[in-house]
DNA sequence: CCGGTGCATGTTCAG
DNA sequence: TGAACATGCACCGGT
C-alpha cells in the first residue's frame, strides 16, 4: 500500500498538503472507492491512530472511548469510520468495539480496524472530498442492523439512493437540548447522551453525490467557499452549508465542494409562517434522513459561530415528500439585519446590492452613522417594524448578537448624525425589542420620512459609489451560474466620492477629490482610495497642497466637465424628474425598500394584496409585497416593482443585467418615483451631474462640505462587496472624458 | 379571534 | 406526464 513515488501526488491531509514524501501513503477511502493518498508522515499518523494528536489535538471533537478511555476524535471523516456511538450514551472505539461489530470493521481498508485515526477535519471545505464513497456507505449500512440505536434507515426513501448523512458528523447536528429526537417513535439516544445521539450506522453516503454527477442549472461550480464570511449556515460537522445571502432573497445550499444550489426565498419561505420549503434533492443529499414526518431538529451554525436550530421535517405530498425547514424565521430576518450582500458582477463590474429593507436600514444606519453604535440601534425610525409584521423573532438576542462587528469602525466618524436619524439614543437590545413590537410599518416610514432623516436620503446611485471594500479585504472569489462574484470577509466601507478625469492628450487619467473642510480640489493618484473623512491634511500625495490654506490647482478641465455634466444632466431629467424627486421618497428608505421588498413606496400596489388575507392593507412584509406564485403569479416579463425590484435584487438580478445589458437611462425613466434598481448605480452622467450641482452649492455655501450627505464613513454590517476592483470600478463609473 | 399546523391544490418544469 | 414546489386553506388549540 505505500507508494513510493514523489511529486506527482499531494498528501490529502489538509494540515499537510505535501507534494513530496518519500513514500506515499494510504489513508481514508474516498468516494470513488480510492484511497486517500497521504505522505509518509501522515500516513503514517494514520496508521497509527496517533492522526488525530498530531492534526487535530487543538480541535474541538475530542471524546473519551468509554471502554477504553482513549480519546478519540469524533469529528473527522476518519475517526467516524472507527468510533461508535454507544446506545447509552458517549463513544467508544473501534478497538473496543470490534469485536461486536467485525461486521463494520473488517471491511475497513488497511490499519482501520485498529487506528484511531483521523483525518483533516481543519479544512471542512476538503471534508466532503474525502467522503467514503457510496459504495462504502452501502457496506456501512448493514451495520446498521448491528448496532442500532433504533434509528432505523428509512426503507420507503423516496429515493433509491437516498442519501444519509454520517450520524458520526451529525452528532453535532444535536444539541443536548436534542437528546432525544423522535426517529421512528425510538430516542436516538438515551438520556445523558451527553448530546451524542446517532448511530455510526449512517454514514455520510456521499448522497449528493448523484446531485453533484449530475449538474444542473442550479448545480454550480464553485470554489471551496468556507461561505467567505457571507451569511452562511454551516451544518456542522456535514461540511454543508446553507448560505443566506442578501442578494435577492436566495438560500445557497452548498456543499464544500463542488456543488452549490441556490434557492431563491419565496414569500412563503420568509413569511411569517416560518418555514422554509427544501428542494428535495438537496434535503436529501444533505441533510439527515427523516422518517417520520415530524422530522428532526437540526443544529445549523452561521459563520458567526451561532447556531441555530431548525425543526428538519417533511409533508407527505402526493407520493412524495416536501422537504421543510421550520423554524427559520429568527435566523432569516437576523441575517436581514446584518446581512447586506455586496457582490461584483462580472462582466460590467457592477456591484449588486442586496439588501432588505430593515437590514439595509438598520445598516446603514448602525454604520457610517453610527459612531460606533451598535446598528441594532434602530432607534426611533422603528427600522424593525418590518420584522414585526412577519415574526417577532424567538430569538432576539441572537437576532442581536449577529450584527456587525464593524460598527466601530473608524470611518465611521463622520457623515450623517446619528443624533439626527435616532434622536441621539443608544437605545439598549431591550428598547429595540420594544420598539420592534410596538412600531408599526407606517410608523416607520414617516420617520424615516421626516426632516430628521432627510439626510439618508442617498439615492441609490450615490450609495453604491460610496461603497469600497475595506482596505484589507481579500476578496473570495464564487462563481453563481457563471458570474462570478467577489465575496469579502470584511464589510464595506463608505469611501469618499472621487473623480476620475481622462484630460490629458496621453489620455492619461487623473482622479481628484475634495477637501470635506474646505473643499479645494486635490489631485490624487489614480488609484487613491479616500475615506469617508478627507481632508487636505490627508493628502499625502501632494505635499506642497496638504493644508486647506494651499491654493487650488487649476481646475479648468475639470470644471469643464464638471459643467458639461450637469448640463446633460439637467436636459435629461427634466423638471419632471425634479418634482418627482420632491414627492417622492429617495435615498436610503427607498433603496432599502426597493431592493428587496419590493418597491413599498408605491403604496397603492402594496395596499391591494389580498394574497394575505390576514395582512392588512398597506401591510409591507415581505410576504404581501412578493408577488405571487402559482395562480397569482407574475409574468415573467411583468414591469411592476415588486417584480423588478426582487429581480434586481436577486442574482436573477445579475443574469439579467449581463444578459440584457438594460439600459440605466431608460428603466430610470420609465419608472418614475421609484429607486430604480435597473440602473446603473455608476451613471457617470449623472454623477457627475450631480458632483457639478454639489460643487457649485459647496463654492456657494464656501466651504460646504462638497458631496452632502455622500460621506456616510463606516461600514456596512455583514456585508460582502465585490471590492478587490472596486476602486478600478469606480474610477471607470466615474471616469469623465474631456 | 388569532395563529400555528398539516395537508391539498395549482403551477411550473423537466424528462 | 409526473415530480417538485409555492402557497392556499381547513382545522385545531390557545388566548
Amino acid at each position: 500500500d505505500v507508494e513510493v513515488k514523489m511529486g506527482s501526488k499531494v498528501c490529502m491531509n489538509a494540515s499537510c498538503g505535501s507534494t513530496s514524501s518519500v513514500e506515499w501513503k494510504k489513508g481514508w477511502p474516498l468516494r470513488s472507492g480510492a484511497l486517500a493518498d497521504l505522505c509518509f508522515r501522515c500516513g503514517s499518523a494514520y496508521e497509527t491512530s496517533r492522526f488525530c494528536e498530531t492534526f487535530h489535538m487543538e480541535q474541538s471533537g475530542w471524546r473519551e472511548c468509554y471502554l477504553c478511555n482513549k480519546r478519540l476524535h469524533c469529528g473527522c471523516i476518519a475517526s467516524k469510520l472507527v468510533v461508535e456511538f454507544m446506545d447509552y450514551g458517549g463513544v467508544g472505539c473501534s478497538t473496543s468495539k470490534r469485536g461486536e461489530n467485525p461486521g463494520v470493521f473488517s471491511r475497513l481498508p488497511m490499519n482501520m480496524q485498529q487506528t484511531n485515526g483521523e483525518t483533516t477535519s481543519s479544512g471542512d471545505d476538503k471534508r466532503e472530498e474525502f467522503t467514503p464513497h457510496r459504495g462504502f456507505g452501502n457496506l456501512m449500512k448493514q451495520d446498521n442492523n448491528v448496532t442500532t440505536t433504533g434509528y432505523t434507515h428509512e426503507s420507503s426513501s423516496s429515493s433509491p439512493a437516498q442519501p444519509s448523512l454520517n450520524m458520526a458528523l451529525a452528532t453535532l447536528l444535536y444539541s443536548p437540548s436534542f437528546a432525544t429526537p423522535v426517529v421512528d417513535g425510538n430516542k436516538l439516544m438515551g438520556a445523558g447522551g451527553g448530546g451524542v445521539a446517532s448511530s455510526q450506522s449512517h454514514l455520510f453516503q456521499c448522497s449528493a453525490s448523484s446531485i453533484l454527477q449530475k449538474p444542473s442549472k442550479s448545480v454550480l461550480g464553485t470554489p471551496p467557499l468556507g461561505l467567505a464570511g457571507s451569511v452562511g449556515l454551516l451544518l456542522k460537522g456535514v461540511g454543508k452549508a446553507i448560505c443566506f445571502l442578501g442578494i435577492g432573497l436566495s438560500i445557497l445550499i452548498k456543499s464544500f465542494s463542488k456543488n452549490l444550489r441556490k434557492k431563491t426565498l419565496s414569500a412563503s419561505d420568509a413569511g411569517r409562517i416560518g418555514r422554509l420549503v427544501l428542494p428535495k434533492a438537496c434535503a436529501e443529499a444533505y441533510f439527515p434522513p427523516i422518517s417520520q414526518s415530524e422530522g428532526i431538529p437540526l443544529k445549523v451554525q452561521d459563520v458567526r459561530g451561532k447556531e441555530w436550530t431548525f425543526q428538519f421535517r417533511f409533508w407527505p405530498n402526493n407520493n412524495s415528500r416536501m422537504y421543510v425547514l421550520e423554524g427559520v424565521t429568527p435566523c432569516i430576518q437576523s441575517m436581514r439585519l446584518q446581512a447586506v450582500t455586496f457582490s461584483r458582477v462580472d462582466p460590467g463590474g457592477k456591484l449588486i446590492m442586496g439588501a432588505r429593507k430593515a437590514t439595509y436600514t438598520v445598516d446603514m444606519q448602525g454604520c457610517g452613522f453610527a459612531n460606533g453604535a451598535s446598528n441594532e440601534d434602530t432607534s426611533s425610525s422603528g427600522v424593525t417594524e418590518n420584522l414585526t409584521s412577519i415574526n417577532a423573532p424567538s430569538c432576539p438576542s441572537q437576532m442581536l448578537e449577529g450584527l456587525p462587528e464593524h460598527l466601530g469602525s473608524p470611518h465611521g466618524g463622520n457623515g450623517l448624525k446619528k443624533s439626527e436619524i435616532n434622536g441621539g439614543d443608544d437605545p439598549s437590545r431591550g428598547k429595540e425589542k420594544k420598539r420592534t413590537r410596538t412600531l408599526g410599518a407606517k410608523n416607520k416610514r414617516l420617520l424615516l420620512h421626516s426632516e430628521e432623516s432627510m439626510e439618508l436620503r442617498v439615492t441609490w446611485e450615490e450609495a453604491q459609489e460610496l461603497l469600497r471594500p475595506s482596505a484589507n479585504a481579500k476578496p473570495t472569489v464564487v462563481v453563481i451560474e457563471e458570474h462570478e462574484f467577489e465575496e469579502f470577509e470584511e464589510p464595506p466601507v463608505f469611501g469618499k466620492r472621487t473623480i476620475v478625469v481622462t484630460s490629458r492628450p496621453s489620455g492619461e487619467q487623473e482622479r481628484w477629490g475634495s477637501c470635506d473642510d474646505c473643499s479645494k480640489w486635490r489631485r490624487l493618484p489614480v488609484d487613491a482610495l479616500l475615506p469617508a473623512k478627507w481632508t487636505c491634511s490627508d493628502n499625502v500625495w501632494d505635499s506642497s497642497r496638504c493644508s486647506c490654506s494651499a491654493p487650488e490647482e487649476s481646475l479648468k478641465e475639470l470644471e469643464n466637465v464638471l459643467r458639461a455634466g450637469k448640463e446633460y444632466k439637467k436636459k435629461r431629467i427634466g423638471v419632471s424628474q425634479t418634482a418627482r424627486n420632491e414627492q417622492e421618497p429617495s435615498g436610503l428608505d427607498a433603496l432599502a425598500s426597493a431592493a428587496v421588498l419590493g418597491d413599498a413606496l408605491d403604496e397603492s400596489e402594496v395596499a391591494t394584496t389580498t394574497r394575505h388575507p390576514r395582512h392588512r392593507v398597506g401591510c409591507s412584509c415581505i410576504v404581501c409585497i412578493q408577488p405571487p406564485s402559482g395562480k397569482g403569479r407574475h409574468k415573467p416579463t411583468c414591469g411592476c416593482t415588486v417584480c423588478s425590484t426582487l429581480e434586481r435584487d436577486g442574482t436573477a438580478a445579475v443574469d439579467e443585467e449581463n444578459k440584457e445589458g438594460v439600459e440605466p437611462e431608460k428603466n430610470e425613466g420609465e419608472k418614475e418615483g421609484r429607486i430604480d434598481l435597473n440602473s446603473d448605480p455608476y451613471n457617470r452622467e449623472d454623477a457627475e451631474a450631480v458632483a457639478v450641482e454639489k460643487r457649485e452649492e459647496s463654492k456657494k455655501s464656501e466651504g460646504g462640505v462638497s458631496w452632502g450627505v455622500s460621506q456616510g464613513g463606516g461600514v456596512l454590517g455583514e456585508t460582502e462587496v465585490g471590492g478587490g476592483e472596486a476602486e478600478k470600478t469606480t474610477s471607470e463609473e466615474q471616469k469623465v472624458t474631456s
